[in-house]
RNA sequence: CGGGGCGUAGCGCAGCCUGGUUAGCGCGCCUGCCUUGGGAGCAGGAGGUCGUAGGUUCGAAUCCUACCGCCCCGACCA
């Protein structure tokens, strides 16, 4: 591409919406422009971007014997009570009627009508496995879209189906989208992991999550340095604490505590320290006030408490609804006599003789004891795990890092197939349900990880398989005959090759094209100037190294040839 | 939705507190000269309903009210 010619719109200041470094670079380098919040029309070097990354997911995704289909982005409700969801999936779904008075809703995600295309089709498990996938726009509305591509609330997505007729073979049909993820993620030259994943509202059994390593990731992730396991924040596993044998319970006894409520304050004033303090925290699950004890030093993992009381929605309680739930003023809440159903993290039962609140206002509770005391309906996993806590898989040390999600895939298992009656026979003429698993991608959010991953003080960095341009000639004689004959015929020449190129034939001064080339990331720049004039060099570049050659041009289009050829095998 | 911040030219900002005639600056854009290996220089020029609506006032970008939009922190998630 002619850089004259075509719609490269940089920035020299980066515009005030912009906080996180891939968003910055992505509106300083023409990516995209925003039409709304989360929303964003994409110009032809971002589009290219995400090409890249949609060209690599096919090209796996067909490998592991997918299928590629399109389906609508406005989807009827009438499939989605069918499955359940228009009730379950929350205002992310947005919602319309059409000139008739149809319900109707733009798909966040396409288990309804895939699965639809499958009961229509698909009757027997001769026709399985089957795996379909799509690369299409989404809409979810999210609460707070941000950063750009990294959030949007319009979005492209990969999203995959498989359907299998038993459980073991969904389960290879699993693995073989893990195996293809992993493939992708290598291939776009990321950074990742893959961690274990809550499912969320997608459901189903067991998930995982892919990672981009990055400092902006909204997502935090553990993982062991002695063995393979990883996991999200959310659903990392703590290893349950060896109560202690045959403790000598103490006696039960109230302590005046006045105008102390945080567990700080309490524990500064009882010369104690945080372990030794059981506090509650007040939930409202879907609206139902529970109690939540956990170690005084400890942090909730609401994650856990959602899945644990199989809640769609839980929130804390403040101050006021925990007086109005309880009776009892906030900080000097406490389990003994406590009018709400209480849930323990699995800590607190292997804690004997600890503080608590009083369940009155200036008093505590000493030497307070689980069963004896009080009692509890669920003792559980629910705190978040620190690196203090072993590895669960080996006992090794953890170690927690930022991450951007960019792939998830779940185990359905027939959570779809059976609210929706698509089913098959089997070998021996009996009805059953797929066994379905789901598998996503965000595209375009790819190319914000890969920035977050890939960047320096001049900007983007781009890894060779994502670049829109492997190349970028810089003709610094645009008015010099030799100078603009040599960059033309580069240009013919890579063009040739199969290199996408770009030709910065602006009538800009040197120091402009190469803030230029450097700020939108292309992984070669090749410099014509007046070193061709004097020596009948070009010079080539690396954006990621700075390591800078000259040569002649044969060579040059030999070099590049064959990084180019490397990169794309 | 709760908390915080912001809306003045395409982009980045000043002016607002303490109201006063043609609303400024830098970048970018247009014309000319000049320059050409790290975002040059000079000269000239175009471009603004000061987010919107109402109010106060002789007079509003500036004070007041309401609304709209955007960004950041939290719940959501590819």
């Amino acid at each position: 591409m002619r850089y004259t010619q075509s719609l490269l719109p940089t920035l020299k200041e980066t515009p005030a919406e912009a906080e996180v470094i891939s968003h910055r670079l992505m509106l300083r380098a023409g990516f995209m422009k925003k039409l709304t919040s989360g929303v964003y029309s994409y110009l032809p070097y971002g589009l290219a971007a995400i090409r890249r990354v949609e060209d690599i997911v096919r090209e796996e995704m067909n490998r592991a014997g997918a299928q590629e289909i399109l389906m609508p982005m406005v989807q009827p409700a009438d499939l989605w009570e069918e499955s359940g969801r228009y009730n379950d999936y929350g205002p992310e779904l947005l919602r319309f009627k059409d000139r008739h008075d149809r319900e109707s809703c733009l798909g966040p995600t396409h288990e309804e009508v895939v699965t639809d295309i499958m009961r229509r089709f698909v009757h027997s498990y001769r026709n399985l496995p089957l795996n379909l996938y799509q690369i299409q726009t989404k809409f979810r509305d999210e609460i707070r879209p941000r950063f750009g591509l990294m959030r949007g609330r319009e979005f492209i997505m990969k999203d995959a189906y498989s359907f299998d007729v038993t459980d073991q073979e969904a389960e290879v049909s699993y693995r073989r989208m893990y195996d293809a993820y992993v493939r992708i993620f290598t291939r776009c030259g990321l950074k990742f992991r893959a961690v274990e994943a809550d499912s969320g509202a997608i459901g189903g059994s067991f998930s995982h999550e892919f990672m981009v390593l990055a400092e902006n990731g909204e997502d935090t992730i553990v993982f062991c340095h002695n063995c393979d396991y990883a996991a999200n924040l959310e659903k990392a596993i703590v290893v349950a604490p060896q109560p202690a044998e045959s403790p000598e319970l103490a006696e039960l006894e109230k302590i005046e505590t006045p105008g102390k409520r945080k567990v700080a304050t309490v524990c500064e004033f009882l010369e104690i320290e945080p372990k030794a303090l059981v506090k509650i925290l007040v939930y409202l699950a879907d609206g139902a006030p529970v109690g939540v004890l956990l170690r005084g030093d400890h942090d909730l993992e609401e994650v856990k408490l959602k899945n644990l009381l199989g809640a769609t929605d839980v929130m804390m309680a403040s101050d006021q609804e925990v007086f109005d739930a309880t009776g009892v003023p906030s900080g000097y809440l406490g389990p003994v006599g406590a009018s709400i159903r209480l849930v323990a993290d699995q800590q607190v039962a292997a804690m004997n003789n600890f503080y608590t609140g009083g369940n009155e206002k200036n008093f505590h509770l000493k030497n307070v004891n689980l069963n004896r005391d009080f009692k509890v309906e669920t003792i559980a996993d629910l705190r978040q795990i620190t690196t203090e806590d072993p590895c669960p898989s080996c006992g090794g040390k953890l170690e927690l890092t930022e991450g951007i999600e960019v792939g998830h895939i779940f185990k359905l298992g027939d959570k779809y197939s059976k609210s929706m009656q698509a089913v098959f026979q089997d070998s021996e003429g009996q009805e059953k349900p797929f066994i379905m698993g789901c598998y996503g991608i965000g595209v375009s959010r790819v190319v914000a990880a890969a920035i977050e991953q890939n960047y320096d003080e001049n900007g983007i960095i781009f890894p060779l398989p994502l670049a829109p341009y492997a190349a970028v000639i810089l003709n610094l004689g645009i008015n010099d005959e030799k100078i603009t004959a040599m960059a033309e015929s580069l240009y013919e020449d890579l063009r040739e090759l199969g290199v996408p190129t770009l030709l910065d034939d602006r009538d800009e001064r040197p120091g402009a094209k190469f803030k230029d080339a450097d700020l939108l990331g292309i992984p070669y720049r090749i410099t014509v100037g007046k070193r061709f004039l004097k020596d009948g060099v070009v010079e080539l570049r690396s954006r990621r190294d700075g390591v800078t050659e000259e040569m002649n041009a044969g060579d040059l289009l030999a070099a590049l040839n064959k990084v180019v050829a490397e990169a794309t095998n």
